[in-house]
DNA sequence: TAGAGGATTGAT
DNA sequence: TCAATCCTCTAC
C-alpha cells in the first residue's frame, strides 16, 4: 500500500506506524480537563478490538470532541439520564450508544468523574484484521469500512454491550505507536450534525488528518 | 404514554 | 435525496 503520513518532517509508512512497541493509554490521558486537546492528541493513535482472538484495528485519522459545557454535548448543561450517565464516569471509559435506530457511535469518555466530556471516533485507517472487519463491515470497498462513526465501531465489533466499560482492560483500548502527528497535518472544523447546537455547531471541535483518504467526509 | 427527532448510512 | 429503524427525551 502507498501511504504515509508525515511524522516530524519524515515520511513513516502506515505500518510502520503500528510496528514499534506499542504501549496502551494509561488513565492519566483520558483524564486530563481540555476535551478538544484530547481529541486532537487521539489522531494517529490506534483504536485496538480483541474479541474471541479476533484482533482488529486502526489508526485514528478523525474525532470529534463533546462537552457539558456546549449544546451540541447530549450532557450539555449536565443532562443526566439513562443515556448520558455513562459520560459522567471517569476519563478512558467507552461511551457506546445507538443513533438513528441503527448505528452504534464509539465515544472516549475524558476529563475526571462527574465531568461529563468524550470523543467520538469518526474515522480509522485500518491497520490489522481487514479481513475481520470487512465481513463484520459487510462492504467491499476497502476505503469505506472504517470512514464513518457507524461504520468503525461494526467493523471492530463494538456495539451498546460495552457502554460503560473501560479501555484500560484487554477487549477494547487505544495505542500510543510513538508516533508524532505534525501540527500542520491536523485539520480543525466545525462538527458534523449539529445544526440543533446554534453557535456552538461553529467550534471547531472536529479533528482530521489533512488529505487523509480514509476520512468520513473528504 | 405518545410523539418527535436524532453526533448516520447506503441505495436510488 | 430519502428511507431505514428504534432509542431517547420531552410534553402532557
Amino acid at each position: 500500500m502507498g501511504f504515509y503520513y508525515l511524522v516530524e518532517g519524515a515520511k513513516v509508512s502506515r505500518l510502520s506506524c503500528h510496528k514499534p512497541a506499542a504501549v496502551k493509554l494509561k488513565e492519566s490521558f483520558y483524564q486530563r480537563s481540555r476535551v478538544d486537546n484530547i481529541a486532537r492528541d487521539l489522531l494517529g493513535k490506534v483504536l485496538v478490538s480483541r474479541f474471541n482472538n479476533m484482533l482488529t484495528s486502526g489508526v485514528i485519522v478523525e474525532t470529534e470532541a463533546y462537552s457539558y459545557k456546549e449544546k451540541g454535548c447530549h450532557a450539555y448543561n449536565n443532562l443526566r439520564t439513562a443515556r448520558t450517565e455513562t459520560m459522567f464516569d471517569q476519563g478512558g471509559t467507552m461511551y457506546v450508544y445507538l443513533c438513528y435506530g441503527i448505528h452504534n457511535m464509539f465515544n472516549v469518555v475524558t476529563n475526571k468523574k462527574d465531568k461529563a466530556e468524550a470523543v467520538l471516533i469518526r474515522a480509522l485507517e485500518p491497520v490489522e484484521g481487514m479481513d475481520v472487519m470487512m465481513k463484520r463491515a459487510s462492504v467491499k470497498n476497502i476505503h469505506r469500512i472504517t470512514s464513518g462513526p457507524g461504520k468503525l465501531a461494526k467493523a471492530l465489533g463494538i456495539d451498546r454491550t460495552w457502554d460503560g466499560e473501560l479501555l484500560t482492560g484487554d477487549d477494547v483500548w487505544v495505542e500510543d505507536s510513538g508516533t508524532k502527528i505534525a501540527s500542520n497535518k491536523i485539520v480543525a472544523t466545525s462538527r458534523v450534525g449539529i445544526d440543533y447546537a446554534g453557535d456552538d455547531a461553529l467550534l471547531p471541535w472536529r479533528f482530521y488528518l489533512k488529505d487523509n483518504p480514509w476520512i468520513s467526509r473528504p
